[in-house]
DNA sequence: TTGTATGCGTTATCAG
DNA sequence: CTGATAACGCATACAA
């Protein structure tokens, strides 16, 4: 296959100039009947097909976005949102570069890098690991977005209220008449990078089970609270640990009624924990999940928090345009979007059986 | 923020040319020691980037990867296929670009036009939905690499080998025991495009398992085969069907004693049913799934053939390295790699009890 | 060892 | 209505 045709080419076989070609390309400016006639014939003719590269070049924007993955294989819960920045990436022309960190603060900076030199028009981070990256964007005069944590409160952000969700969930077992409720999630202490930072999604969820407790006047146990190295390990044993950690409280003398995990991967493996040990989800044991990823086609299908994943994408999408500097540099202040979780009642949730 | 330093900025800062910055920036050509100390610190004071568009545009190399994906969310098969190409293109320095065409052959084209006027270096079809656009984006002049399904002969491709790894599962079916085997998988018809394309995946996997049968002179039993609309729909049921295939399998007067699902996903499902029906894997019917994606988080873990997922996206990258124009420009056949599968064995396949 | 000049393919400005 | 031209930022061939 020959080199691409460039303006120049299509000007030439149609008798014109360059600047012509353009006009009748892009449909402004005036352009003759005629004349635009043997323009188009001699684009066909050459299959001509725009320089993006050059375009960019020139019009210093490359309508690209940059995205900051931990790891689009880790949870569905990235993928979901790639997927929904994409689409609406794509209703403003634009195309979407993909870069998994690996949670990795290493390479998260590696990443902006990249990113800044390939002039990408926005950053988002989903979600951010080292503050400073967020700021080392920023400060390339880039418009970043952050998604699920807001390690930086001065910059564009697209959240969930964590607590709200886990809240909820909490109230769900309560009004199913549980009242011994276990806990298995992710150590928050993981999750601290900066003083002024939100706290985590862990720490959300671990603090909203406890004030659920309080709230109910039940007594703390922490017999019942499975923190487990999760997530941001790399070896991949997120489910093994949700299975350790049922295991745990199975063995208890007073084993809970049901338990709540942070994210439907330790809960996959919570409930091939309860599957093991010979026992039925939701009749002997009644399991929550969150964020609505493998939630669906779990045996049972499982309870669960869910986040509206796509629409989190689309927002960051949205809020990266919206800070674009050309037209809207007004927008100065930072938006920080919070989006509604929702309760999602499955098969593995009902009310305890007295033991 | 302002915009971002160039090179002349950093030659004027550092009384240089900005041939000479080049040089230092990219460490070819002799650059006398006390200029190459001025320049570094210029460099470092502007906080200079390169500029990858101008440098694309220069060197007519955007060291880019088109990525076209079915639908990141659908399988987590894409997901990690994803994965391993970014990860092999960055050994190359090379980012890539994400595009979901949703099994659409129009937006496939409309990917593969958007690759073309981004000049990527290479556009991967993960997989291939209409052969035309394969085919387009060769014409194009630009290296292409088919994962998963050979549309077009004449261009390189990773593949599996399908029939062999369904043969494998069947063997372990058999080698436990097993006589009567149900199928749960998609209708290969929706899959046949071209006179010269190699067989679907889905055809490959249900002609295997015909084979099997054949081979261990059972007899045919169509009532075993639950072939379901699957995958390429766009309403996300997948799950569903592989649930109602297996409640079709399990009202069967003689219900089979294990099955076969192509897809993990069509097994998740299958799992609910049995699950739902009071039954247990595999203590009442043995199940085995197909690729290893959800399949070591269901209850119980499932029996698959595991597919090689990430390797599959870094020799797709490879292959793509190997057909730029540029050094090996010799390379003009196509490559046509085929991986193997793997079986991983795991709790939910066992004996059949006699009934 | 360093500088000058040209061109990659567009777009935009300014004449005509 | 159309054309010439400059510039975006970099890399390279050629001079010096």
């Amino acid at each position: 296959m020959q080199k691409a045709a460039s303006l120049k080419d299509v000007a030439r076989l149609a008798g014109v100039s360059t600047a012509t070609v353009t006009r009748v390309l892009h449909n402004n400016g005036y352009v003759g009947e005629e004349t635009r006639a043997r323009v188009t014939s001699a684009l066909k003719e050459t299959g001509y097909q725009l320089n993006v590269v050059a375009q960019s070049l020139r019009k210093q924007q490359t309508r690209t976005l940059g995205h900051l993955l931990n790891t689009i294989t880790r949870n569905p819960f990235f993928a979901e949102v790639a997927l929904g920045l994409e689409e609406q990436a794509l209703q403003h022309g634009c195309n979407v570069f993909i870069y998994n960190v690996q949670a990795s603060a290493e390479r998260e900076r590696l990443g902006v890098e990249t990113f800044i030199r390939r002039r990408t028009d926005g950053i988002v981070f989903t979600s951010p690991v080292d503050p400073a990256n967020v700021e080392l964007a920023a400060k390339a005069g880039i418009p970043v977005v952050q998604v699920d944590w807001l390690a930086r409160v001065d910059h564009n952000a697209v959240l969930v209220d964590n607590e709200v969700g886990a809240i909820e969930a909490m109230e769900h077992l309560f009004a199913l008449g549980h009242q011994r409720i276990g806990f298995i999630g992710a150590d928050p202490a993981r999750f601290r990078h900066s003083a002024d930072a939100r706290p985590s999604v862990a720490e959300q969820r671990l603090s909203a089970y406890r004030k659920s407790l309080a709230a109910m006047g039940i007594a703390a146990d922490e017999a019942l609270v499975q923190i487990r190295p999760y997530y941001y390990s790399l070896d991949e044993r997120d489910a093994a640990e949700g299975y350790a950690g049922m295991r745990e409280l199975l063995t208890l003398e007073q084993r809970p009624t049901a338990v709540f995990a942070t994210c439907d991967i330790l809960a996959a493996g919570a409930l091939q924990a309860v599957h093991d040990a010979g026992l039925r989800v939701p009749d002997d044991i009644s399991v929550i999940g969150f964020d609505d990823t493998y939630a669906a086609r779990l045996s049972p299908p499982l309870t669960t928090v869910a986040l509206p994943m796509r629409e989190i994408g689309e927002r960051a999408a949205d809020l990266v345009f919206r800070h674009m500097p050309p037209p809207s540099d007004a927008a100065s202040e930072p938006d920080i979007v919070t989006l509604p979780s929702r309760l999602a009642i499955r098969g593995s949730t009902a009310a305890p059986v007295s033991q």
